[in-house]
RNA sequence: GGGAGCUUUCCCGAGUGGCCAAUGGGGACAGACUGUAAAUCUGCUGCUUAAUGCUUCGGUGGUUCGAAUCCACCAGCUCCCA
């Protein structure tokens, strides 16, 4: 099967410009893409992971992948789907976050011997002169289109800055720039990005006469159309210290039915073969497809040792026997102890598993809190320091959440 | 540059002088039911407490016994005219 069928198999193209050429392109390993990734955190997220594959996908197919950071982009802040303007963050930020990327993707992207470049467009898009590029490029944009725009769409009645405006600009211009300086002929992205990708494509067109190209994946979204890889409004890191490969494990081991499957073809490098026999499960059978698409993705984002331990925690936990080894754990600070004992709300609240004592106070009295597998509903419960001091001490939070405290 | 309007707790959105920590919806969290799913029902959602209490309604000042609510100035945003 050549990759591009491959592609389409696995759900993952949404559009394309110019279908012949692509899949002669990426068939034939004579792409040089480019998937940007703009900085605005100091880690990447689940929903950046999928782009990662896809480059991993098209590496291993023989393409050139070109990660581009977006050091100068993130300046701007990229309106597309977003109801108001992005928080600005400073160049320092940035920086420090272009650090975070680049280290992320190197344990999954191969860039050696020039298998993949890694740039970032701060280097050239900080240097641009303001009337030059308003001469060289500006005059091949034409606002009329630009307004038109999905991605300005819905920003035309909440307001949207001259600065945003100009991110399609920007990512036009990298695209461009890359075309020349490293015959960079394609680029790759979400389907949000569809926009100021045929910017690109348009600018190299009228610029140099040129073809290139541009793909995008589909956005991955759950079965409410919602989009994944978001816990309660945060994202779901790769950066194990932002979520933990337990947490990333029980993220994907508690999709919903109806989306494991699409999951699965998407994110996983499982052959086809093997995900179509799934298909037909159904039901409770579905928990193990659960069980195989976190456990496929933690071990691809946090090696095969990590997804072992998380899906042993995670066994173990579910089936009512208590593992103590791989639970997350915290140290409680001695000055917490009173008369021989810690109170059991600021035990929670120094474990993170509430923002306050008051939270942890309703939880308790709401019968959300067991400790070491008994149900407690005082919330003056306290903790037996001595015990906290030699095995520790197990409270678990609503259903799913573990978590052991020791002194 | 001129004019009108808006700014509320995670989000949307009520509230126009005391009964407001502030209606309602969404989301989140918890309980029941389940398959670590979905749907449904229930509770709950500023901080602190045993109770009490404390700090909030863009910012700063002011009027008042008392302000999210009135006034002044500042900031941000939206719309109309140029």
């Amino acid at each position: 099967m050549t990759l591009y069928d491959e592609l389409v198999a696995r759900g993952l193209i949404a559009q394309v410009t110019d279908e012949p050429e692509i899949r002669d392109l990426i068939n034939n390993g004579k792409a040089t893409f480019y998937i940007g990734f703009d900085c605005t955190a100091d880690s990447l997220t689940a929903g950046h992971f999928m782009a990662l594959t896809l480059m991993k996908r098209m590496q291993m197919a023989g393409n050139k992948p070109i990660a581009l950071i977006g050091g100068g982009t993130t300046m701007i802040g990229d309106p597309s789907g977003r109801t108001d303007m992005r928080k600005m963050l400073t160049r320092e930020e940035i920086d420090h976050n272009a650090q975070c990327f680049k280290r992320q993707m190197e344990r999954f992207i191969d860039f050696s011997d020039g298998k993949a470049l890694m740039l970032n467009n701060a280097d050239w898009l900080l240097n641009l002169n303001y009337v030059k590029l308003l001469r060289e490029v500006g005059a091949c944009f034409s606002v009329n289109n630009m307004l038109r725009a999905e991605c300005y769409k819905q920003r035309m009645e909440k307001g949207l800055s001259f600065l945003e405006f100009n991110y399609m600009i920007m990512q036009s211009y990298d695209f461009y720039h890359m075309f020349q300086e490293y015959g960079c002929n394609m680029q790759c992205g979400g389907d949000d990005q569809w926009s100021n990708m045929l910017g690109g494509t348009e600018l190299i067109r009228r610029k140099l006469g040129k073809d290139a190209y541009a793909l995008t994946i589909t956005l991955l979204t759950d079965s409410q159309g919602k989009k994944m890889g978001k816990t309660a409004g945060n994202a779901v890191w790769l950066d194990p210290n932002k979520t933990s490969p337990f947490e990333f494990y029980q993220y994907w081991r508690n999709v919903g039915d109806a989306d494991v499957l699409k999951c699965i073809r998407m994110l996983t490098f499982l052959p086809l073969e093997q995900i179509d026999e799934m298909d037909h499960w159904e039901g409770e059978q579905l928990n193990k497809a659960k069980e195989i698409l976190a456990y496929e993705l933690t071990s691809l984002v946090h090696g095969k040792e990590e997804a072992e331990k998380a899906q042993q925690t995670a066994r173990s936990l579910f089936s009512g026997a208590a593992d103590h080894e791989n639970m997350p754990c915290t140290t409680l600070d001695a000055a917490l102890v009173k008369d021989g004992k810690v109170g059991l709300l600021a035990a929670m609240v120094a474990a993170k598993l509430c923002g306050s004592n008051r939270e942890a106070r309703q939880l308790v009295q709401q019968g959300g809190v067991l400790v070491d597998g008994e149900k407690v509903t005082d919330p003056t419960t306290g903790l037996d320091a001595a015990k906290l001091q030699s095995e520790g001490i197990v409270i678990k939070k609503g259903k799913k959440t573990y978590h052991k405290v020791q002194l």
